[in-house]
DNA sequence: GATGCGCGTGGGATCGCTATCATCGAGCGG
DNA sequence: CCGCTCGATGATAGCGATCCCACGCGCATC
């Protein structure tokens, strides 16, 4: 009747499972950890005992005992930002189901204080793998040890020395976004970009400016943004103002969203006086008005991949750093169209 | 030299600090603990050792010891919806203050199943308090039993028998919203409501239907979806038919702009044919067109004061649960407008 | 038939910390 | 000046798992 919770007595121990099976603790521990040298008989009484009682390994004594941990860490940014919570769910998912736990250690900033303080916060908790879901500004020497000292997977395209990369091509998603806007025949495309300091936004911009010099066409100055939409509804604010601004490729949904409220207010109609292309295809960039042509970027999977880059290395640690990029897709909606032949 | 990270030997143990201080661990723990009794000059020798070996307790062998986790759960949805992510950083950062570490434990579904398994995780860490951010639709056996284990806040209404409960008043949030729209002349108001299972959802209907009922209002059949852009959408080209239709309240913010998407496709504009409110104000509710008019949640606050009680309860377990109801507000954009005198 | 090996199992020792009790000196009223 | 309390520190015993080593057994080998 004693079963584990409700009554006063303490959470039952790997003791009590082997005094209930008859056996011992060694043998219950090499049962649930699903050792091969137990037989099937002897496993099946551990596991009666342990549903009788109730029975939960106690985590922090496994760890301390082993000094595995069994978990992942996240280091990722106190926002709600979409592309970080969707990332997130694709590394808890992808840990789990390799018997992974999964702690978040949230910044507030990315001032390497700051990220050295998730990090630490990681460590204390002996994670054995993290994932790296901020864009260092400056990397610290010390946030170069704490990396250095557990394998670590950089999701943004930042690095340090001991870093693997999994990261989105940046760059690609700009090319494709300002490609389809000059095969739309626009002249040239200008460009709402997100805060300087974020490597994602720089490598959107020399996307976006690679393929204008290709093409031969002008190079408009870029503004910037902090990914907000009101930033972006700063920047639609003289966009709109420019009577040949005709193509605007913005660095996120959001501020897309911010910058098309701009062009309405100042009667510039989107598309047929500007096309707007942005970056992340958020859940509502197809039901806002316009619905938003913008270029996706599969959040969920980059998780998994950096989840298994990670265990690949706690397996093997001698495996050498490979970057791996993947490819982001263009979804054409209605926010962007042909010139008109004026 | 040898800087804890690094070289080949093991992190140093509290043991190793004692030998450079020239104390004993007991000291040790004692100053990096915080006790009363511990001389300044001791505690400096601690701190200087700390400082030079590069020293980090060890929190699974603290855990072990003490039986003290000094961490709190938070049981979560799977997705990316903004409430439970605005949230969970209120917690951590309200967590974060007093001392705390933060665990989440997600779920993918809200079967009683996959909710135990949540909080199975959260006990298998010995978390000193839960917070619930998932609507519990039925709640099991053994969910009582773990809830009842562990100091719980439940952030969304619903609740179990040992829960304390810190909530947006849902039901208010719906009469804001109704009684706006009766106010502009709308003869009535429809409703495209949350999934049935949550309790959100079922509260902020009732709070629509209450003031339909008060005022003498005929009280239209809601609709419902499951919160994405998508099922609005769908409720959105159903109501765009029926010509009576002027005035919508909508239960979340992002199935509002399917829904505005609906009625634009099907030639009604809004608002001037017909006035649409949301719920949450969402970072875009401001930027798409048009902009919304909505009833905002404090969900940081939430958090907040959902770790308020919880230590209040962690520190004193004998004190009464207490629910607690926070005031949402309607922000008025321009997705409304008073009815034409036609 | 002795040797050796692999398998299943048990017996400490151990991980790093905190709780508990003991100790030792200083301050103080009687 | 004694015994008392109280504040600061040290020694010891766990917390609950895993690790390493030893042990007994059955079976193939020479």
């Amino acid at each position: 009747m004693r079963q584990g919770t409700g009554d006063g007595g303490r959470a039952p121990a790997m003791a009590d499972v082997a005094r209930v099976a008859g056996v011992s603790a060694q043998t219950v521990s090499r049962a649930l950890g699903g050792h091969p040298n137990v037989q099937e008989t002897t496993r099946a009484k551990v596991l009666a005992a342990v549903e009788q009682l109730g029975y939960r390994k106690n985590t922090a004594a496994g760890m301390l005992s082993s000094g595995r941990s069994r978990t992942l860490g996240v280091v990722t940014l106190q926002t709600g930002f979409f592309s970080r919570t969707a990332l997130t769910v694709g590394v808890e998912r992808a840990a789990r189901a390799a018997g992974y736990a999964v702690s978040t250690a949230a910044t507030a900033s990315l001032d390497p204080a700051a990220v050295e303080d998730a990090l630490l916060r990681l460590a204390d908790q002996r994670v054995e793998g993290v994932v790296l879901a901020v864009p260092l500004i400056r990397v610290s020497r010390r946030i170069e040890q704490l990396t250095a000292a557990v394998p670590t997977v950089a999701v943004d395209g930042s690095r340090t020395p001991d870093t693997e990369v999994v990261a989105v091509d940046q760059s690609a998603a700009a090319r494709l976004a300002t490609t389809h806007l000059l095969e739309l025949g626009h002249r040239t495309v200008w460009h709402v970009a997100g805060p300087g300091e974020w490597l994602d936004a720089a490598s959107r911009a020399q996307g976006w400016r690679d393929v204008l010099e290709a093409a031969g066409a002008d190079v408009p100055p870029a503004l910037a943004g902090d990914w907000s939409p009101a930033s972006g509804h700063r920047a639609g604010l003289i966009l709109g103002r420019i009577p040949e601004v005709t193509a605007v490729f913005v660095a996120s949904d959001e501020m897309a969203f911010g910058v098309i409220r701009a062009l309405h207010d100042l009667g510039r109609r989107v598309p047929e006086d500007v096309s707007v292309v942005g970056v992340d295809d958020i859940a509502l960039a197809a039901y806002c008005s316009p619905p938003l042509t913008t270029v996706a970027q599969p959040f969920a999977e980059m998780g998994a991949l950096a989840v298994a880059h990670l265990l690949r290395q706690v397996a093997r640690p001698a495996a050498p750093p490979a970057p791996v990029s993947v490819e982001p897709t263009l979804v054409v909606r209605s926010s962007t169209a042909a010139v008109r032949a004026s």
